[in-house]
DNA sequence: TGCAACGGCGCC
DNA sequence: AAAGGGCGCCGTTGCA
């Protein structure tokens, strides 16, 4: 028998909050909001500095539904609930109505979708002349479900304590040009020239990025969007020309500070129209970013939190307005961001080291690097050919065809043919046809089959990732580097503060570093230059003996000596073994991986991490200052100033990651702080042409070879602090022909190299 | 045909 | 019981 959980709380409260239907816990005690869900609730109130006596608190069901689905209730049902909560909040006039969750935000706005609306003012459709702040479920921040969104309901019931003082909506300017003509453009254009500052924003279509208009806003609430493009038939020839000549002036403006959300993407599309876009001095997305690296940094989502714009991102059937309110919203955006800049004492930071960074980054992107097409096309034959052969061979010694890409096709050969033990993959447990798996059988159960699988998979990979890549039709290479994520895969966001290396947006390009060595050979200087190649070397264990201040390490480091050498005869292992320990090791590694990158058996892998624990305590407490770090706080701040708050369940899993972070993240800042101070020093007498995690690559002619040498080491080996110590990096400088076949550089294989 | 999820694998 | 982390791209598969 259903019972009716009725509403708690003050009847002439400003806040409702409104939920769901109650679950067991609340229909046990007959109160909404009292289980789990309502103890979240709870410490979001008071975090909002909410009195829960000063809400009025109901749900839009009052029963629980069967088996906690609130799709069991048909329509009829919810009719009926939804006039009774419309009949109930009139009754109460709250100021604001907070819905809680997907449903909630359906009955009382007919909308849908909380997790775009979430942190919106909404006009309430189920009570007229009410006001709407939609916030995610307490329920869905359980701590298996989304933790981490936390701070967001927290925010939202801190924006609803705000519109709770009235029933008034807050007022958004949108002054919108959207179909201007001729005579306004150059109207606008010219006011544009005046200001100090102008947002700019480009659509385009999705798949061939072709630019459909270009959005300005230069002042508050106010925006211009100008249709142009390879479709656009609003302008005659003359008249187009001479806005893009305007248009030029403005974006290329030395007094115009040009601004928007991901700008190097509107850079890249209006390249070939009006060149470099210049001076950039601020990104939205790059300064979320640096000041919150674990949230979103959509446009979508900065709006939610530094605006009271409503979720828009919705609607593009007008592209013209969208793109209006995209840039009005994005000029309020980036006032409130330089603000918190300042608050937070970024500036330096931000518009010192990230804008800069973006910048050379923009550049590098459009320089790319030439590419021996030849060799290329020549190995693509090769590899093809050997790929057929090995396709064949395999075939036939199967007795059926087998594609060895196919893990559901692998995992069957394996398991249910060959009848073979089935292998499962450690960390998702789930079964498996990898590497690992096929050499752990291939000791068991040998089979000469596996080595030309492997074989064959290593071909395939050769060819479609890095010889099939597309290059433009200039001969070079290109990528695109991301800063923060953006355009983000599977849904993960990079926090490490490295960069990312991928595909450009017109489909050429690649992923630049991840490039095997054996296919480094394609990648050339220009005629008459020479590469360089700069290398942190061991940057990261360098770093980690600093963090942990392990003497002995950090001793073996000053004196130069060989680091994984003389760490071997302390543990008594080769060097090969013993690097693998110390680097596995640092990283929470334990006897079981160990044993499988070393060889050794289980056994002596836990003797020899015990014993590297033992010669070097000081990581062991490192790691554990780590654990206590992350039980306080949660959070971590490298000797860079980075910091990365670590959301999810405490345990081995975030502490390997909490290890990795520190290290990776400083090396990186480090690697990219010495790119813009090479870029500057050395401005003119070379070219940057890649980023690799801790080495850069860069071009050069011969006779600067020395200058460009000394500049690299005298800036990327000066001293940094890491906990009050300074820590010295040691360059490897290599120079070579090609990308390949790089040689460490000493005055020898210079001069021979002058001579060729 | 396009898309997303997944498995697999390249480098730092 | 056992467990490095961080990225992006390709091919397959299953679904719309």
């Amino acid at each position: 028998m259903a019972r009716i959980v009725p509403p708690v709380g003050n009847h002439k409260a400003n806040i409702a909050l409104v939920g769901e239907a109650p679950g067991k816990e609340e229909e046990l005690r007959l109160k909404p909001f009292v289980g789990p869900a309502g103890n979240i609730l709870d410490r979001a109130l008071r975090a909002a500095g909410i009195s829960r006596d000063a809400c009025y608190i109901t749900n839009v069901v009052k029963v629980r539904p069967p088996n906690n689905d609130f799709k069991s209730f048909n329509m009829q049902d919810l009719e009926y609930w939804k006039n009774a909560l419309r009949d109930e909040l009139n009754r109460i006039q709250p100021n604001v109505i907070v819905a809680l969750g997907e449903r909630a935000l359906n009955a009382l706005t007919g909308m849908s979708g909380v997790l775009k609306y979430r942190g919106s003012i909404l006009y309430s459709t189920l009570c007229e002349g009410l006001k709407v702040v939609c916030a995610e479920h307490p329920a869905f921040l359980l701590p298996n479900r989304n933790p981490s969104d936390f701070h967001l309901l927290v925010f939202d019931l801190q924006r609803a304590k705000e519109e709770s003082l009235s029933k008034d909506f807050p007022t958004l300017p949108r002054e919108m040009l959207t179909n201007p003509s001729y005579e306004e453009v150059l109207h606008h254009l010219d006011l544009a020239l005046e200001r100090p500052d102008c947002i700019l924003d480009v659509e385009t279509d999705r798949k061939q990025k072709a630019l459909l208009c270009i959005g300005l806003s230069y002042k508050d609430g106010h925006a211009i969007c100008i249709p142009l493009g390879p479709s656009c038939k609003v302008w005659t020839e003359q008249e187009e020309l001479e806005i893009w000549r305007r248009l030029q002036k403005v974006l290329t403006c030395e007094r115009i500070g040009k601004i928007g959300q991901n700008i190097g993407f509107d850079m890249t599309i209006l390249y070939r129209y009006v060149g470099e876009i210049y001076p950039v001095s601020f990104d939205t997305m790059l300064a979320h970013s640096l000041l919150h690296i674990e949230d979103p940094h959509s446009l979508a989502h900065l709006t939610s939190i530094y605006t009271k714009y409503p979720y828009y991102k919705s609607d593009k059937e007008n592209l013209w307005e969208y793109n209006c309110i995209d840039c009005i919203v994005t000029r309020a955006v980036y006032k409130e961001m330089s603000k918190e800049i300042d608050e937070h004492d970024m500036g330096r930071v931000f518009y010192g080291y990230t804008m800069p960074l973006f910048k050379i980054l923009w550049r590098m992107e459009r320089f790319g690097c030439r590419i021996d097409t030849n060799k290329k096309e020549l190995s693509a034959v090769e590899v093809k050919k050997e790929i057929e052969e090995l396709k064949k061979a395999i075939n036939k010694e199967v007795g059926f065809e087998l594609n060895v890409n196919s893990p559901k096709q692998m995992q069957h050969f394996l398991y249910e043919y060959l009848m073979l033990p089935v292998k499962r993959n450690r960390k998702t447990r789930r079964v498996t046809a990898d590497e690992n798996a096929i050499n752990e059988l291939a000791v068991s159960h040998p089979n000469p089959v596996f080595d030309k699988v492997l074989e064959l998979r290593g071909k395939i990979k050769d060819l479609s990732t890095y010889i099939d890549a597309k290059v433009d039709k200039d001969g070079r290479m290109r990528t695109a580097y991301s800063m923060t994520g953006a355009d983000k895969e599977d849904n993960r966001l990079p926090v490490t503060g490295r960069l990312a290396s991928r595909k450009g947006i017109y489909g050429s390009g690649m992923d630049l570093q991840n490039i095997p060595t054996r296919h480094r050979s394609m990648f050339l200087p220009d005629d008459g230059m020479i590469l360089v190649e700069a290398d942190l070397s061991q940057a990261e264990n360098r770093v980690v003996a600093y963090l942990a201040g392990d003497e002995k390490q950090i001793d073996i480091f000053e004196r130069g000596g060989d680091f994984h050498s003389i760490m071997a005869t302390w543990l008594g292992k080769d060097r090969k073994v013993a690097k693998s320990i110390v680097h596995g090791t640092n990283y929470g590694m334990k006897k079981r991986l160990l044993s499988q990158i070393t060889g050794l058996s289980q056994g002596e892998a836990e003797d020899v991490r015990l014993k590297y624990f033992k010669t070097c305590p000081k990581i062991a407490h490192w790691q554990l200052g780590i654990q206590s770090k992350l039980k306080a706080d949660r959070t971590l701040v490298t000797p860079l100033g980075r910091r990365r708050v670590f959301f999810g369940m405490l345990g081995d899993e975030m502490f390997r990651r909490a290890y990795a972070y520190i290290p990776q993240s400083t090396v990186a800042d480090w690697l990219n702080i010495n790119l813009v101070a090479l870029y500057y020093r050395l401005k003119g007498k070379c070219d940057v042409l890649l980023q690799v995690h801790d080495s850069v690559l860069l071009q050069c002619n011969p006779d600067v070879l020395d200058d460009v040498i000394n500049a690299i080491c005298e800036l990327m080996q000066r001293p940094f602090k890491i906990h009050g110590r300074m820590c010295s990096i040691p360059v490897e400088v290599k120079i070579g022909k090609n990308w390949c076949d790089m040689e460490t550089f000493n005055e020898t294989t210079v001069e021979r190299d002058l001579v060729r």
